[in-house]
DNA sequence: TCCTCTCTATACGCTACCGTATGGTTTGTG
DNA sequence: CACAAACCATACGGTAGCGTATAGAGAGGA
């Protein structure tokens, strides 16, 4: 997955993985019938982490929709696993244009995260048509911050705060 | 082009290209020095095309900026060329993660788009912070909604239709 | 002790590429 | 026509990677 978040799947090559685990094949196909179930096994954990796992815990410590909606929004500015973790998503996104089951993973995640977005506004109050325009706006520049590296992690983050604010309140103009 | 939008830069190879044209690796090395020098034309050719062209043909046919802006944000439901050409740039921007020849180009696009973006909010009577934060807004929606093919066109459409109109107008709550 | 289960290492054959060498064909021009 | 420039084809050597075969090594139980 370090290796995948890296670069790409076409990236991640058997023999490189041994010599970098400082293992080698014959080790390596003792673990994993192929490379291709290496890569399925990448998915499947990928999609546990992205859905389940932050969810749960979300849920659990944060009562406040609107402050789960902010924790969410902030994911792409964590350092450390979580900057891993949106290498890794980009990579797969890529590799999702060409697999039907990176595909079928993303829209899995993308719909878990959407429908979660959406039940948060829709806690705040809102109908279903007005949150779900919520939450897609919401997690969309989620997304655009998360690769905009080029620009000024102030001037991301003061987007999505930004958002963020107008997106919680009640009304907005133009409805 | 067309292999790289279909899978990625990869999958780009100069004998499988040579096969597909027809064509021989011989003659391939020919009109090229070698499988990089194909990759930076192709990234030359594709920021010509995403910034120069575009955009003054946009100019000339098009005086009002609110239209104008209108049409950018459809640009990813044009069907034929230009969804080969949503396509390349995704497989680009796949590609950017690991080049910084790739990585710039799509700097240097995003940074034009971007930039006329704003000047369209600003002909618009707003103030440059305020032109920036809503160019920013909606080509992060174009983005979006450029990915997300999982959900249905006439969804996408609304949704940047909804935003076009609310960020074209002259004040929003929440300022 | 010996045997089995789990895990690791080395060696092999095979394919897909890359880039080069070298010669052949077409096309335009004096 | 002759001949050079532009272009194309075939053959070659080399590397990286896949998956398989086969032979250990260590650990725990009968």
């Amino acid at each position: 997955m370090r290796v995948m978040a890296d670069s790409s799947v076409e990236q991640v090559r058997v023999e490189k993985l041994a010599v970098g685990l400082k293992a080698s094949k014959g080790s390596f196909y003792w673990h994993f019938k192929d490379r291709h179930a290496l890569l399925d096994a990448v998915l499947d954990e990928w999609q546990a982490r992205s859905t389940l796992a932050v969810q749960e815990r979300l849920i659990r410590d944060e009562p406040d929709p609107a402050r789960r909606i902010a924790r969410l929004m902030e994911l792409p500015f964590h350092s450390g696993a979580a900057a891993r973790a949106a290498d890794l998503e980009l990579a797969i996104m890529g590799w999702a244009r060409r697999s039907e089951a990176a595909r079928a993973a993303v829209g899995r995640v993308d719909a878990v995260r959407t429908d979660y977005l959406i039940a948060q506004f829709e806690s705040l109050g809102m109908d279903r048509e007005e949150a779900e325009w919520r939450a897609h706006q919401a997690y969309a520049l989620l997304r655009y911050v998360a690769q905009r590296t080029d620009l000024p992690m102030a001037a991301r983050q003061a987007m999505v705060a930004r958002l963020h604010a107008r997106l919680t309140q009640e009304s907005v103009a133009g409805r």
